[in-house]
DNA sequence: GTGGAATGTCAACGGCCGTTGGCCTACAAT
DNA sequence: ATTGTAGGCCAACGGCCGTTGACATTCCAC
């Protein structure tokens, strides 16, 4: 078969999404991709380069975060957190990743540091403690992700959005508002 | 060298709990523990089989969660927690290796549930909402480990015990209490 | 002191990995 | 119709992996 340059770079750029995000590095292996994508492993070097620069391809991502109401930003953190994890892989790829990969890690940080931080600020108007509670509400967003999608703890699975959001919102309000 | 055979076991252990943590279960080749011990990778075969069965002996982990008064659980368990993690490797190989692998996953799941799930059941004497309860629980906790052990974001780095439980103490009395 | 079990080493196996270079093959411009 | 080029394939490389079996060494019981 025979396909333009962007439309096989993008046919596999979405398999390897799709594999980083279920199996984490190393276990996604370029094999693997390429078969995904129905195309020879070479191929995936050509376009790539590289292992590394393809995953580091898969794993661009933007939280998108909307504006939100002082009052209402614990509430629209988490929904908002919860749909993009299931729209976009790219937050997946990310955590399974982060774990033993330290490249994924600091794309971690530099994500959280460089869009949640300025949304706090932005919100509290206080710059000093501002990373702290960026911190914390990254981590119990993150812990949400862990325990309902990857580790699959089965309340979590089994909670509606809309529980998730009642239990989570008060604890994200309080990280960001004292 | 020469040593008995429940020294060389514990050695070889203590070598692939050091790895798991630090590098998760596919990184964690059975020739670098054995380098490690200074033994023989066939040594480890030997005594443990196969690398499945020395890491579940290596997962083995028990959260040793003390009894608290309801009034002050959450305090008293994200103290406990931070501790632990510290203390003991065991939380590590399982959080860094339960993103990836299916069976650390499991065992994540029954530690959770067989552990933390009685003691919010003692604590509230609510069986229907317990398992909710408790997960809500674990997620707030994993999600301190994760953002502070694993992806180590700066503040949560930088911030005190104290600083720490003083922060979720609330969350998590709260996700036990209503 | 000699035999045998326990402890440890060594070399090799088959398998999968990322990566490479050469070779086809379809197509578009001439 | 010819030719250049871009898309795609194939076979192979060196490396690391888990695992195995044969071989060496130490120790203890008799």
């Amino acid at each position: 078969m025979r396909r333009s340059s962007a439309e096989t770079k993008a046919v596999i750029l979405a398999a390897a999404r799709e594999r980083f995000a279920a199996d984490g590095y190393d276990k996604a292996t370029i094999r693997a991709i390429a078969a995904d994508a129905r195309i020879d492993p070479a191929m995936v070097m050509r376009y790539f380069g590289t292992k590394e620069k393809l995953f580091a391809a898969a794993a661009e991502f933007d939280l998108e975060l909307p504006e939100l109401a002082p009052d209402q930003a614990g509430a629209g953190l988490v929904r908002h957190f919860l749909r993009k994890w299931e729209a976009d892989e790219g937050l997946q790829v990310l955590l399974r990743t982060g774990v033993t990969n330290e490249a994924a890690a600091e794309r971690m940080r530099t994500i959280f540091g460089g869009q949640v931080m300025p949304l706090v600020i932005g919100l509290t108007g206080d710059p000093e403690r501002a990373p702290l509670r960026a911190s914390l509400v990254a981590s119990q967003l993150l812990g949400l992700a862990l325990s309902r999608y990857i580790l699959k703890f089965p309340p979590m699975v089994a909670a509606t959005e809309e529980e998730l959001i009642a239990w989570l919102s008060p604890t994200v309000q309080r990280y960001l508002t004292e």
